[in-house]
RNA sequence: GGCCCGGUAGUUCAGUUGGUUAGAACGCUAGCCUGUCACGCUAGAGGUCGUCGGUUCGAGCCCGAUCCGGGUCGCCA
């Protein structure tokens, strides 16, 4: 092996001048060609490949020591740039090569446990626990320079809107409201804990008590869930607050960012103002509180024709203040034969629906499931009204409205989705405003915060905090992109005596709330500006922007769906003097 | 915690009804080759069929358990 002395990189891989030159590459190896006299070597670094060529221009022990040289060793190489007699147009460099005069080789490699250029298939696992090679492939490579494009894009942004980057601690109270917290076992308060924040949520409003006015910070945060494609235990949040503003200055200064961020990560032009869309008509219209807008397939409202007919399922759904609804796929009766449907009936009836009616039209008569309750000239102007032709699918739902709204909703994804009909290269925004403030949780009986307690509600909606918390919306608005939420924000309440009439209505005790949050009200005590700010997404966000289906691909260093790392391999037992000096009891054999 | 899918050379996979010595491609090793870029040609090495147990004359294949991974529901204010 060679050192590299004072010899030092000119050019990265790719970024090599495209005209005779002397120049200096460093990188990995990534494919040999060895054709006796002639030998060409891919070199590759972060930014891409360069051929290196050793022919008989090249020094005899020079090309003997090209001979030796295997896939991914590192190696340090100078030479001059000269054209190539045939052309690789799939690549940068690909109309020149280096003819190398200086060759070291810095570290060998061993076999690699799959190949870097063709790992597209392999075992995920395997990946995982070789995430360092993983990485090194063209696709995570470029997904983490995105994501650093991203973080520098959104920085430069919000500097530039005099938003000052503030650190909020990692290690804080807990506050179990909402998603569990991973606790910190303290050392010096024998049986106490801190918590990794969930959010900087309480610090950052405390920021603007003390006057900070614009704050941002690109903060970990931590929850203890299970974990799904889009979720990890571990994630980042682009989190910001402002003073003096209201809903819609918050709005306005995400829609700038969204407009650069998009300009120059995916050179798409964002048309502003975003639309938006009350939570209301989001459910009634998509089924969902972050649809996506890339396609139609509406949910339509039958309630007053099921209320009129004789099929006794819609008749009594209605007539019980639930309702009726259909959602029209279009061309899907070819896809959708009656065991695909059945499939699809199975599904509903998973996330809660009792049952699911349809009308399938492929032939010249459409086939209805419930036909034989249907009067004389029904069923034509029923599929009249919803618009469907020979050739689509009816997904009809009657149950409550929330059971109604989510069903079609989900089934409106997963028909779009295998009829492949979302459109790959949109972008579509909407703003999901007038959120409900709270959140009836059916196992406990009780209204709980559908965003979280510090939630400022709409003005008109104070009056029916005690009476009718139903209809109390917030001033809550979320950010969706092509049916994922991005951002979720709202104003805080300011007001000490507002605030502790929220706790009340939330059900907790004068006792719980000085216990958990006295320091909050305390603070809200010596004058607050009025204030609100968002929690963004930055992994779901480089998810899209990377055009990734999963996290990890965005992520450096993932964990897996049990939460544990497959590399380092944590979490990982701790010696017993270490529990001991925190006061942890080891438990023995039995569970 | 529930449901679904997967685990066979280093990797991706095939493996018929349970039947002789478990195959292919890529990778790896060696040799040949002066314009390759999925280089080509020749030869070779490489397997506890995730693990444990059961059924059987005989198990990669059937049964049970278990481990690992993925997806999803619950959960994620």
């Amino acid at each position: 092996m060679d050192r590299m002395g004072n010899q030092r990189r000119t050019h990265y891989c790719a970024e090599i001048p495209l005209e005779p030159c002397e120049v200096v590459v460093c990188g990995f190896v990534q494919k040999i060609r060895d054709l006796g006299n002639l030998i060409f070597i891919d070199l590759r670094d972060r930014t891409g490949i360069v051929q290196l060529a050793f022919g008989d221009d090249t020094d005899r022990e020079i090309f003997e020591k090209a001979r030796s040289v295997r896939n991914e060793y590192v190696l340090m190489a100078k030479g001059n740039v000269c054209p190539r007699e045939s052309i690789n147009r799939e690549i940068r460099t690909g109309t020149v090569e280096i003819r190398v005069s200086e060759l070291k080789i810095l570290s060998k490699a061993q076999t690699t446990p799959f190949e870097i250029t063709n790992s597209d298939k392999v075992n995920d696992e395997l990946k995982l626990k070789y995430r360092y090679l993983d990485l090194r492939t063209r696709k995570l490579t470029e997904n983490i320079v995105t994501r650093h494009k991203i973080a520098q894009i959104t920085r430069q942004y919000f500097y530039e809107n005099g938003f000052l980057e503030i650190e909020t601690p990692m290690m804080m109270k807990s506050t179990p409201e909402g998603a569990r917290d991973y606790l910190v076992p303290s050392r010096i308060h024998d049986g106490k804990f801190y918590a990794l924040p969930q959010s900087p949520q309480i610090y950052k409003q405390l920021l603007m008590v003390a006057g900070f006015d614009r704050y941002i910070q690109l903060a970990r945060c931590f929850r203890d869930e299970d974990l799904r494609a889009d979720r990890q235990p571990e994630f980042t949040q682009i989190d910001l607050e402002m003073s003096f503003v209201d809903q819609t200055d918050i709005q306005n200064m995400i829609e700038g960012w969204v407009k650069r961020l998009f300009r120059e990560i995916k050179g798409v032009d964002v048309e502003l103002p975003l639309p938006r869309l009350t939570f209301a008509e989001a459910m009634d219209r998509y089924g969902s509180d972050k649809p996506d807008t890339r396609f139609g397939m509406e949910i339509q409202n039958i309630s007053d024709f099921a209320a009129g007919c004789d099929f006794s399922v819609f008749k009594s759904a209605v007539e019980n203040g639930g309702t009726v609804r259909a959602i029209v796929a279009k061309n899907a009766a070819a896809v959708y034969t009656r065991k695909e449907i059945d499939k699809l009936v199975e599904h509903a009836k998973g996330i809660g629906a009792k049952g699911l009616s349809y009308i399938r039209w492929s032939e010249d008569q459409p086939n209805c499931s419930f036909a034989k309750f249907l009067k004389e000239g029904e069923l034509d102007s029923l599929l009249s009204r919803l618009g469907a032709e020979k050739g689509d699918v009816v997904l009809i739902a009657a149950d409550t409205k929330k059971t109604v709204c989510t069903v079609l909703g989900a089934l409106r994804l997963i028909v779009a989705k295998r009829l492949d009909i979302i459109p790959k290269d949109k972008f579509n925004f909407v703003w999901i405003v007038e959120m409900p403030f709270f959140e009836f949780n059916d196992e406990t009986g009780k209204w709980e915060a559908a965003h979280h307690p510090f939630t400022m509600p709409l003005e008109e909606c104070l009056e029916y905090l005690d009476t009718d918390p139903e209809n109390v919306r917030a001033t809550a608005f979320d950010l969706v992109l092509n049916g994922t939420e991005l951002c979720s924000g709202s104003m805080r309440i300011t007001d000490p005596e507002l605030q502790n009439k929220m706790f009340e209505a939330l059900g907790m005790t004068d006792e719980e709330i000085e216990a958990k949050f006295g320091f909050l009200v305390d603070a809200y005590k010596y004058g607050a500006p009025p204030h609100g700010g968002v929690g963004l997404g930055l992994d779901r966000l480089s998810m899209i922007l990377c055009d990734a289906d999963n996290l990890r691909d965005v992520i450096a260093f993932p964990k897996v769906q049990n939460a544990s790392e497959l590399m380092s391999g944590c979490p990982s037992p701790v010696d017993g003097k270490q529990l001991e000096e925190l006061h942890i009891a080891t438990i023995s054999e039995e569970d």
